[in-house]
DNA sequence: GGCTGTTGTGCAATCGATTGCAATTTGCTG
DNA sequence: CAGCAAATTGCAATCGATTGCACAACAGCC
């Protein structure tokens, strides 16, 4: 009875040991040999590298992270409120998802998507705690400005997506909102509108920023807001506050809305009353999603660097791993990109 | 010199036998007490279970798996094809990605987001023979019928989203793409639409089976599909295949584009020529996306069961991983959902 | 008091790799 | 051919947990 090499059985994957024995040799001998050590002879390197190519063996990446102690997982975070599942719904999100992506495997990094409760943020912390990641990557701060400061404070690898705050402990990364919401201001006014409205929950830094902003601008010149609306970033809501705020207001000539989501939502409702954007109203969102330079019509918008923004993420939350001290917040420079929602008004037929 | 528990140490994650000196016992009953064993006296348990939150010690999962051998990690993979990365933008994805978290987390898995070429989808194997990830999800079959059935084959847990097509060896869940194309064509007959052209590329055997469907059911009606043009999922390309295709055949009256972000990239053409959709050219999209509804005008579209496709995958994965039998390919219903863009026509003016 | 039966804990092996150090082989030199 | 350095390879400990089995402590019973 001839003692063969074990033939690959199918249901267990094969391990370094096995692939020892086939060649003869001990598991170190492999380990170092597939490591590219110039400790084993170039002879064996490739015997062993091409048994594994045959057999195709790939190490155990998470026993070779369990023992060197190092991790290649990043953890990206995706808070969602209370009965807001659909908040993954958001373009902004998929784009920062993507270059985030990117991002990561760039540097030879996979990620761990997940999506919590906002309300419990600080579960995201479990994934590095229990050593599933070795730091986080956080989608907006919503409300929780001091969860996130008592995680830093913990010492948790940690780049948050958001406002730079006062009183901040942890690691941001965003847009200049202030500046946004004031190139929106000055826009707007350029084009001649003067009875504004703002869509947004200004209960979320970002957004507060962005209003902020919009109305300081406003009021250098003179302008007052005439209506302003809280509202999650969904898009019937969206549709649904634009419609109530128009039936409270039926004189508005133009539209901030936080994202590009709120305006396109914001159009549809306007729509349906029988309003034309921008001959009616201008409509002015917030992030230059991919879709927005294609929708109908083209939506005027301030860009938000997304991609360059996932860089930077990933690159500040790098940084914290390797022991540097990064700077706590990097805003990044934002600009508005003018589309046909918000060109200049036509005198209205039979007004 | 009182030798008092060791400061809890910020730099170091603390790990089971620290925990296990503080408490007084050893590491096993540590583990145990933390995995809720009936072993252990409720005093100990409790006494241990306070500590460990005290502290907030989480028991590194990692090392859990390893030792257990059970993985709780999905891979979800989404290729791309070469130079067009943006395919990533499709907002049909992050639907799929947006209902493959929710199905994941609810059954206690973590999901692994990877894109990769479609070139080398066999690297995706590494994510599960690297010990990264349980199974595979791969979002789309592309041009890779049978790279898919030889990871199948070797046994590889693997789900695909995509067509049921012939000798395959893998396990695939999709929408039913030969009736959605049926569904269209009826639709686009009724509205009294004779001149159609299709936008998609047929390469991918999804949209091969829509256009198969599409055209029989034109066929039957004794209607001759006028055009037919290639192109990918990039709302650039769909923008510029469809002013292509309007320059060798203006008096189209009906389109019906692959997916939503082409039909919304047809729109946005057909547009820029001074065409009304529906007016002049009925436009039909694919996917039914979560912005379809709210698109200017509202998208007619076919629904994709994205929420339960997604719940589908990640069960028919697991079952897979139970080493239960499944079945081959599940194919889901699907329907047409009307709204404005094919709205029957209104007679030209000045036609 | 000795014996058996519960209960509660700890020892040590194990998961699949990596790596310091020791051991073996080979090649050269004198 | 002995002696020593260089080049390879293997042994065994280690990463952070889990778990079968042995063991200790204590109660109850005759």
């Amino acid at each position: 009875m001839s003692r063969r090499a074990a033939p690959p059985d199918p249901r267990k994957r094969m391990q370094m040991a096995d692939l020892a024995r086939l060649a003869g040799v001990s598991a170190s001998t492999v380990s170092r040999a597939l490591a590219g050590s110039p400790l084993i002879s170039a002879d064996t390197r490739e015997r062993i590298q091409t048994l594994a190519r045959q057999f195709n063996y790939t190490v155990n990446s998470v026993a070779t992270d369990l023992r060197s102690g190092v991790k290649r997982t990043i953890a990206v975070v995706v808070p969602y409120e209370q009965g807001t599942r659909q908040s993954f719904a958001d373009p902004f999100l998929h784009g920062m998802i993507g270059a985030l992506a990117d991002a990561l495997t760039e540097r030879g990094y996979e990620m761990l998507l997940s999506r919590i409760d906002a309300e419990r943020l600080d579960a995201a912390a479990t994934l590095v705690d229990g050593g599933r990641a070795a730091g986080l990557i956080l989608i907006g701060q919503w409300r929780h400005h001091d969860q996130l400061n008592a995680m830093a404070e913990r010492g948790l690898p940690l780049v948050v997506w958001g406002a730079k705050l006062p009183r901040q402990q942890y690691c941001t990364v965003g847009g200049d909102n202030l500046q946004g919401g004031r190139l929106v201001a000055e826009h707007l006014l350029a084009q001649g509108r003067r009875r504004l409205a703002f869509l947004g929950d200004t209960g979320l830094p970002e957004v507060a920023q962005r209003f902020r902003g919009f109305t300081a601008a406003l009021k250098e010149q003179g302008v007052e807001l005439k209506q302003r609306a809280s509202v999650p970033f969904l898009v019937e809501s969206g549709r649904q506050t634009m419609a109530a705020l128009l039936d409270g207001q039926p004189d508005i000539d133009g539209v901030f809305a936080s994202s590009d989501l709120l305006a396109m939502a914001a159009i549809g409702a306007l729509r349906e009353r029988g309003l034309r954007v921008p001959d009616d109203v201008a409509v002015v969102g917030y992030d230059d999603v991919e879709l927005a330079g294609h929708f109908n019509p083209p939506l005027t918008t301030v860009r938000q660097p997304i991609h360059d923004g996932g860089t930077v993420m990933v690159e500040q939350l790098l940084a914290q791993l390797a022991g540097e001290t990064v700077v706590r917040a990097r805003v990044l420079d934002t600009r508005l990109v003018e589309r046909e929602s918000s060109r200049i008004r036509r005198a209205r037929a039979g007004t």
